[in-house]
DNA sequence: GGGGAAAGTTGACGGACCGTCACATTTCCC
DNA sequence: GGGAAATGTGACGGTCCGTCAACTTTCCCC
C-alpha cells in the first residue's frame, strides 16, 4: 500500500500535468517552496540562505537555480501565491457591496481575515530583528492594488466619494492595513473582526474630511 | 594650509573628546557612518555588503567590527541619528500646539518636512527592489512613538480625543506616514505640505468617528 | 521498440564575503 | 622613558553564491 509503483504514486497527485517531465517540473517547484515556507518561518527571511531551502529539499544545488533565481524570487512567489488566494475574495466583495462605503469596509474585512488565518506567510517575514516587508511590487499585488484603487477612482468620478488624492489614498490603506495587521497579530486572542472595523472607521471618517487634491 | 601638522588639523574638529584615542575612534565611528550612507545611497541597503562599507573608509577590516557587530547595526546607527534629529522638533511642536488637532497637524508637518529634506536617509533604504524597511524597534525611535504615543491616550483620557484603540491609533499614523511619505518623495516637486495636509486631514476625519476600543 | 535530441539534474568550482584572532602599532600615564 | 592598555591590521577558515560541463532521464519520431 505504502510502496507502490510509479504509476500508481503518480496517478493520485496527477492531474493536469501531462507528461513525467512537467509532473516533476511541478513537483519540485512546489517542493522548492515548501522548503522555503518551512524555513522562512524557521528562521526569518534575512537569516535563510538559499543553500538552507536547497538542503531541506532533496534537490541538488544547481537544481534550485533552474527554478529561481534567488532567494528574493522564492519570497515573491509565496507572497504572489497569498495574492492570488486573496483577490478572488475582494472581487467578490466588491460585487456583494451595494456602496462604496460597504466596498471599502468589506476590503478591509477581507484582508484582515485573510492574514489572521495564513499567518505562515504574512507574520514569518518580520521574525526576530529581521526588516523584510511584505513586497508591494510584485505583479499579482499590484495588480489587486491597481482594481482597488481605480473602483475607488472611479466611485469619486461618480461623486459617491469625495474627490482627493487617490495616490495617497491608497497608500494610506495600504500603511494601515498592513501596521495594524501587525499589531492584529501580536494580540491574543487575535482578532481580525476588531482590526477591521477600526480601520473601516477610520478611512470612512476620514475620507469625508479629505481636502481636494493639490497635486497637479 | 592644506597640508596642516597634526596638531594643526585636529584642533579645527577637538571639541568634546580629550585625548587623542577618544578623538580617532569618533572620527573612525564617523567616517564609517559617513560611507555607509554613501554606499547605501549607491547600491541599496541590499545590495551592499559590510566590505563595501569598509573600502570606502581606509580603514582595515577587523576595524569596522570594532565599532558595529554587522550591517544592520550601522544602519541602526544611522536612522537613530535621524530620529534624534526629529525629536526636538516633535516636542518643540507639542509646546506649541495649542490642542490635540494641532498637535497631530504639526507632528505630521514636522515628519513629512523632515522627510523631504533628509532624503538621503529615509528614501535611500528602498532603492531598487530593496525590501529593507525602515526600523522601528529602534532605541531612539521606539522612545519617540512611546511619546506620541501618551500624548495621544493623554488627550483620550481628557476627554479631547474620542476614546479609541491607541495601538491601532498609532499604528495607522506611523503607516499613513511612512507611505505617504514613499509617495511624496516620488513626484516632482516633492511638497510635504501636501503630503501633511492629507494626512492631517484623513486623520482628524477619521478619529472623530472610531469606534470604541474592543480589544480588552 | 530503438535511438538520438532535448530537457533537466548534479556537484564541484572560482570568486566573494563574513567575522575572528594573533600580532603589530599607537596612545596613555606614571 | 617605558610598560600597560587600547586599538588597528590583514590573513585565515568557514560559508555562501551562481555557473557550468558532464551526466541522466524523458520525449518523440522513425
Amino acid at each position: 500500500m505504502t510502496t507502490e509503483t510509479d504509476s500508481g504514486a503518480s496517478a493520485v497527485m496527477a492531474h493536469l500535468p501531462k507528461g513525467k517531465r512537467e509532473r516533476t517540473k511541478l513537483a519540485n517547484r512546489e517542493a522548492i517552496l515548501a522548503a522555503a515556507r518551512d524555513v522562512f518561518a524557521r528562521l526569518g527571511y534575512g537569516a535563510t540562505t538559499v543553500r538552507d531551502i536547497i538542503r531541506a529539499t532533496d534537490l541538488a544545488s544547481g537544481t534550485f537555480y533552474n527554478y529561481f533565481k534567488s532567494k528574493e524570487e522564492v519570497f515573491e512567489a509565496i507572497q504572489d501565491e497569498s495574492a492570488v488566494r486573496v483577490r478572488p475574495r475582494l472581487r467578490a466583495e466588491r460585487i456583494r457591496a451595494k456602496s462604496v462605503e460597504e466596498f471599502i469596509a468589506g476590503s478591509f474585512r477581507t484582508f484582515f481575515d485573510y492574514v489572521a488565518t495564513d499567518r505562515g506567510t504574512f507574520a514569518v517575514m518580520r521574525r526576530n530583528a529581521d526588516t523584510v516587508r511584505v513586497r508591494m511590487d510584485t505583479p499579482e499585488i499590484i495588480a489587486g492594488f491597481d482594481e482597488l484603487k481605480s473602483d475607488i477612482v472611479r466611485a469619486m468620478d461618480e461623486g459617491l466619494l469625495p474627490r482627493a488624492d487617490a495616490d495617497f489614498l491608497m497608500a494610506s490603506m495600504v500603511g494601515v492595513a498592513f501596521e495594524c495587521a501587525e499589531r492584529m497579530l501580536k494580540r491574543e486572542p487575535v482578532d481580525p473582526a476588531a482590526a477591521a472595523d477600526f480601520a473601516t472607521a477610520l478611512f470612512l471618517g476620514g475620507i469625508r474630511a479629505l481636502p481636494k487634491p493639490t497635486h497637479s
